[in-house]
DNA sequence: TGTACATCAGTGAACGCGCGTTCACTGATGTAC
DNA sequence: TGTACATCAGTGAACGCGCGTTCACTGATGTAC
């Protein structure tokens, strides 16, 4: 039945969303973030998340996200903050089973590099973009990825007072521990044709020593 | 405040530069690199660098650009393998003075951070930019950065050479050496409200375990 | 020696693109009387 | 009960911007005859 075609939907726009009932606004939010967080994840690009692909994606017009957002700056500000959120409680679930301290520092390690190469591109925004003159980027985004620092510094700190790590500073340690895996993490999405070893290795070189000199001599 | 500016203004067209006399037109495409290498160290933003400001920049016409470069990808190339040049001549220069090889190391991975901090938006572009599917990146940009890791590898060898260092693979060694120093080096330019320790901590913690983990011990 | 011509080193104006954003509007739906 | 009205949840079209790039051109300068 060709003829139901004569006056097909401008091929730019994606399926048509409908109009969502009286007081039901709201979920075009979290419908807007989800798709802006899809896109982020799919294309692997941050440029490919305009607002007119976040519209499209969702099957609304642009003007729609603006009901929303102020603009297309507060709109990544809360992906981040999602993503920041799914971060530090990916890492906790990691950390959660781990039997001694060790074992935790080194589960959480290889949790952050498995988020950075499953999330790659909100990895590029959450530790790798231009750092924002002001702006409240020190609220909305510098606080949840600060909460997810402390639980690393708790981490040491608790294994320093189980008597299992020599009796060090507990923050510079854990900075330590962060930039050894950001290392890592950030050289394996952005040098991808590096002949790199496997992330085991990678985290037992970049980190082993540090965990070695952490713990106390046993025997 | 104009360091807010999101999009820093191209259009204040620079002086106007003199027509080159005949034959000496190859001399364009250096103050090109030039003016392209300034703007990226005195904006530390990619973005502003457009052909447009570029060109402005120099004292010619937009398409004046295309006289000597393809296209901007071309032009971009140009400037990271000068760039990369310079990075391997300063590790170079910086390692030259060294005792023995731990000082070594130590003076490479101060130099490779120090380079990073001074030359922030080129950093980005060599170690944090969007890999580049196939294109000759592998051989433009990978080459020279591959030539600086060589170097690294080849001052690990050294160090096991002269009976300093464990007999270890230098390639791993090498690498764990890196991760740690781009580690340190990317959270610095990115994360500019972080409280970092100086420098020299960082790498003490971030690299110092590392390097006893390499040395043979003496007593 | 003068002069026609080729070449060099550019210029000026424009093209089409996608972007963030604004503005006037519209149709459905709940509510007051 | 019907109906006028306010509000909600959007739409369609357009604005202006800067971008990379193209194209037809131009003026100075060196060279051959």
């Amino acid at each position: 039945m060709s003829w139901l075609r004569l006056h097909p939907r401008a091929p730019t726009s994606g399926p048509v969303r409908p109009r969502a009932r009286r007081g039901e606004g709201e979920q075009l939010r979290h419908d807007i973030i989800d798709a802006a967080e899809r896109l982020l994840i799919e294309t692997g690009d941050e440029r490919s998340v305009s607002i007119r692909a976040i519209a499209s994606a969702v099957g609304v017009s642009p003007p729609a996200v603006y009901l929303h957002f102020p603009d297309k700056e507060s709109l990544i500000y809360a992906v981040c903050a999602k993503q920041f959120a799914i971060f530090d409680a990916e890492l906790e679930a990691a950390a959660a089973p781990a039997t001694d301290s060790t074992d935790e520092l080194e589960r959480r390690g290889r949790a952050y590099v498995e988020f950075g190469l499953s999330h790659r591109e909100a990895y590029r925004i959450m530790f790798m973009g231009h750092p924002d003159p002001e702006r409240q980027r020190s609220e909305t985004l510098t606080r949840p990825g600060m909460d997810a620092f402390q639980h690393l510094v708790d981490a040491v700190q608790r294994g320093i007072d189980r008597g299992e790590f020599r009796a060090v500073d507990p923050v510079g340690a854990a900075i330590g521990i962060w930039t050894a895996v950001h290392g890592i993490t950030s050289l394996l999405i952005t040098m991808d044709s590096f002949p790199w070893p496997d992330i085991d290795t990678l985290l037992d070189v970049g980190c082993g020593a540090q965990l070695t000199s952490l713990r106390v001599a046993l025997e």
